[in-house]
DNA sequence: GGAGGCCTCGGAAGG
DNA sequence: CGAGGCCTCC
């Protein structure tokens, strides 16, 4: 690694990059060149000597972790190879395998996914002789999730009395229950959903000192990507892994947080600084991705949301195209117009099936697109449909592998006991599971000991179910002796998974086939070459030792994987499809977002509350963003949605877009209506009317708060209920003056260091003592 | 125990 | 309209 690998920094970037020590922040703008801080400080961390087994990168998805492990390699070599970059659920999953004995999980407990989650559910409210129509799964589940990212534990979700009272009054007093009864089944199968790969995190930390000891010293140094989406629960485990040495650095844009919905707590961000007095900030705000009139639009729809960072995204590339309006009479013309642009565009500007994106609010909006292009023999892909870990061969075979390492996994058992058929039917596993609760015993351990446990079932059945163990033992001994691959095959076959399918000859059939062959050639993979297709650290792919290549060692952290490598068809010059959050973190020369109507983006689901309208002002903010050099937005004046035909007026974000910025083709005249009530907007520090939006919305509250998920009904804590205190400009702020803060009261200004954007003031508050506060976070009055 | 008809419901989606 | 879960009938 050379020395002049700072130079293709810019200033801010580079200051982001050297500020090694201490907490930092960076607010990185839409195309700011984010990844590229972030790999660099690690590069640099590495120069300077900072050993990289010390290093912890967190980010959210398996995609980033790839990209970042991949970029920085690239820089650093082989200096990274004991680096610890994943996700957080890799990373803390991997921790607790090592560590989760001490919370009473053995090393290869399950990883439960979704559909995992749901069928248990389900089993429990039909046990429970509970209506699944009151209990719907997915709502339960929900709301246990939004307790669990807020680190409330079943015997406190009971306790409090808010959540009860909400439960009886929405007519499911039980959910409390459901929640323990929920807890203690995954418990005996030894099975973690996602949600628990946080709160046993943070149980071991909080729980065990010298585990929070070791990994508070192993890692000196964090970082973390996309911060604006973490959530309670992975705030207070960063919070407290950072406490010992604060060398926290946390990377993220209020303006990209699209995920809320799924408990993402935009208010970790807002109170970051907080919880860290001594923070530096550091905000990346030249685009280097879009033209100026993309990146001049993109700032004039975000404007409308009173919620945000101030910060001034702005770009020294070319003005560029205006952004492009098309008015459609249908969803099927709309279709036709985008997919005619397209071809104008290949025709006339040389461009690729690849430079085009397509971006939509909901999934069902693909089917007109795919259609269009269809018809004008544009080649397209779709992302984010069905993925392979999701198929249904798929999960079986992995049923199979998750049985044999873990006998406990309930819900594996249940899947393949009579994949193939098997003669052990519904009602035999209804008898067992009534025992398995009387006896507080596993379904596996019930079924090991038919004869002792009297569960009432003829010769016949308990001598299938005999087999069916003798079946998964004889595997499991099989587990250290055999690699992956080896045992895998003998597992696909000795089942009779392989032969049934094998013998079904329908399409379906043999593209089931095909997959299975497909994952056994993964295995493969993993077996000969180490290269797991999960996400591993370094030290585990730089292992060289095959026989440490065994199958629950693949096994280890599959379910954390959602979509397969995807690009390596040989022909990748497609028109991208996808949803807008599929998108994010993606650019694109040139980018259609479709669907501009009332009711369908903004959703009408969000159009009652300023939150949910804030964050899809937020996600119409990243789609326009990701375009480099033309953007072009539609909407329809109808279109079908589920069967029915249906007039749409425009989006409302049509209207924020500074018509400036924005032109109609296709011509039908130009739709000139609304005017900007802050053109020329320029830097925050100067703009009293944004800063004073700005702090209305600034919390107080130095750790942040519970937020839930809203789908689960449980208690929205948001800045809507922190104290409405409004500040105003204190620009004019000098030493010695009285000021009013909305919770530490009245203080007296001490010091003023840093300038505009960073001014901090110390001021002495009575009562409280001295705080610093960056002036352009904390809401003042001044006094005197 | 399995296939096919019936009913219900519908947001975006990471791990 | 379409997917997925459930129930019924064989």
């Amino acid at each position: 690694m050379t020395g002049d690998y700072l130079e293709h920094l810019n200033e801010a970037q580079r200051k982001a990059v050297i500020h090694t020590e201490g907490p930092i922040m960076i607010i990185a703008g839409a195309g700011s060149g984010k990844t590229r801080v972030l790999t660099y400080r690690v590069a640099h961390l590495l120069q300077m000597g900072v050993d990289s087994f010390n290093i912890l990168a967190l980010t959210f998805t398996n995609k980033a972790s790839k990209s970042m492990r991949e970029r920085i390699a690239k820089i650093a070599g082989n200096e990274a190879r004991n680096l610890w970059i994943g996700t957080f659920h890799a990373v803390f999953a991997k921790i607790l395998r090592i560590e989760g004995h001490k919370l009473g999980y053995p090393p290869n407990f399950t990883i439960y996914d979704t559909d995992d989650c749901k069928s248990l559910m389900r089993d429990i409210l039909r046990e429970q002789n509970l209506d699944d129509k009151v209990y719907k799964p997915s709502l339960v589940l929900n709301r246990i999730s939004s307790a669990k990212n807020n680190l409330y534990s079943y015997k406190e979700y009971q306790d409090n009395i808010e959540f009860t009272n909400d439960d009886h009054l929405s007519g499911k007093p039980k959910i409390g229950e459901l929640f323990e009864l929920y807890v203690k089944r995954c418990r005996k199968s030894s099975g973690m959903d996602f949600d628990d790969l946080l709160v046993n995190m943070f149980v071991l930390l909080r729980d065990h000192p010298d585990e929070l000891h070791k990994y508070q010293h192993k890692f000196k140094y964090i970082l973390v990507d996309e911060f604006q989406d973490t959530n309670y629960a992975q705030y207070m485990i960063l919070k407290r892994l950072a406490a010992v040495h604060e060398n926290i650095c946390v990377v993220g844009d209020d303006a990209q947080s699209i995920y809320a919905f799924r408990g993402a707590n935009i208010q970790n961000i807002l109170s970051f600084e907080k919880d860290y007095p001594d923070l530096n900030i550091f905000k990346l705000e030249q685009n280097y991705r879009s033209t100026k009139n993309i990146v001049s639009a993109a700032n004039s729809i975000i404007a409308n949301n009173k919620a945000q960072i101030p910060k001034e995204v702005w770009t020294e590339n070319v003005v560029g195209e205006k952004i492009k309006l098309m008015k459609a009479l249908s969803d099927n013309e709309e279709g036709n117009m985008v997919a005619n642009s397209i071809f104008d565009d290949k025709v006339n500007n040389q461009m690729h099936n690849l430079d085009f994106a397509i971006l939509y609010r909901t999934n069902a909006q693909s089917r007109a697109m795919e259609e269009a292009l269809r018809k004008m023999n544009i080649p397209y892909r779709i992302y984010g449909g069905l993925s392979f870990y999701k198929r249904k061969e798929i999960k079986d075979l992995l049923a199979y592998f998750r049985l044999v390492i873990n006998h406990h996994d309930e819900e594996a058992l249940k899947r393949i006991i009579n994949v193939p058929a098997r003669a052990i039917g519904k009602t035999t596993i209804e008898k067992i599971t009534v025992v398995a609760g009387e006896k507080d015993k596993s379904l596996w351990e019930v079924m090991e000991q038919l004869s002792s446990d009297h569960v009432g079932l003829n010769s016949g059945t308990r001598e299938k179910i005999g087999e069916f163990i003798t079946m998964i033992k004889s595997f499991s001994v099989k587990l250290k002796e055999l690699n992956a691959y080896d045992l895998a095959s003998i597992i696909a076959t000795s089942s009779g998974l392989l032969r049934e399918l094998y013998a079904d000859k329908t399409p379906e059939g043999l593209s089931r086939y095909e997959n299975i062959q497909e994952l056994l050639n993964g295995i493969k993979e993993f077996t000969e070459t180490g290269n797991s297709i999960t996400p591993r650290n370094d030290e585990e792919m730089y292992d060289d030792d095959p026989a440490k290549r065994t199958l629950d060692v693949f096994m280890q952290d599959i379910a954390l994987l959602t979509d397969a490598d995807e690009g390596d068809d040989n022909d990748n010059d497609k028109v991208s499809l996808m949803t807008i959050h599929a998108a994010k973190g993606l650019e694109f020369p040139h980018v259609f977002v479709v669907g501009l109507e009332e009711n369908l983006f903004p959703s009408q689901l969000s159009v009652n509350s300023r939150e949910d309208l804030e964050e899809e002002r937020r996600l119409f903010y990243v789609a326009v963003t990701r375009g480099e050099r033309k953007v072009t937005i539609s909407y329809a004046a109808s279109r079908y949605r589920w069967g029915n035909l249906i007039s749409c007026e425009p989006s409302r974000f049509v209207e924020e877009l500074d018509p400036e910025y924005m032109e109609e083709v296709g011509g039908r005249g130009s739709s000139g209506r609304g005017t900007r009530m802050n053109e020329n907007n320029h830097g925050w520090n100067n703009d009293f009317s944004r800063s004073k939006i700005f702090n209305k919305q600034t919390s107080f509250n130095s750790t942040p708060q519970p937020v839930f998920n809203p789908k689960g009904h449980l208690k929205k804590m948001n800045s809507s209920d922190i104290k409405n205190f409004v500040g105003e400009d204190v620009s004019n702020i000098q030493v010695g003056m009285e000021v009013e803060h909305g919770r530490f009261g009245i203080g007296k200004v001490l010091h003023l260091e840093g300038k505009n954007p960073d001014l901090k003031a110390t001021i002495f508050f009575e009562g409280i003592g001295q705080k610093q506060l960056l002036l352009k976070f904390a809401k003042l009055k001044i006094i005197s």
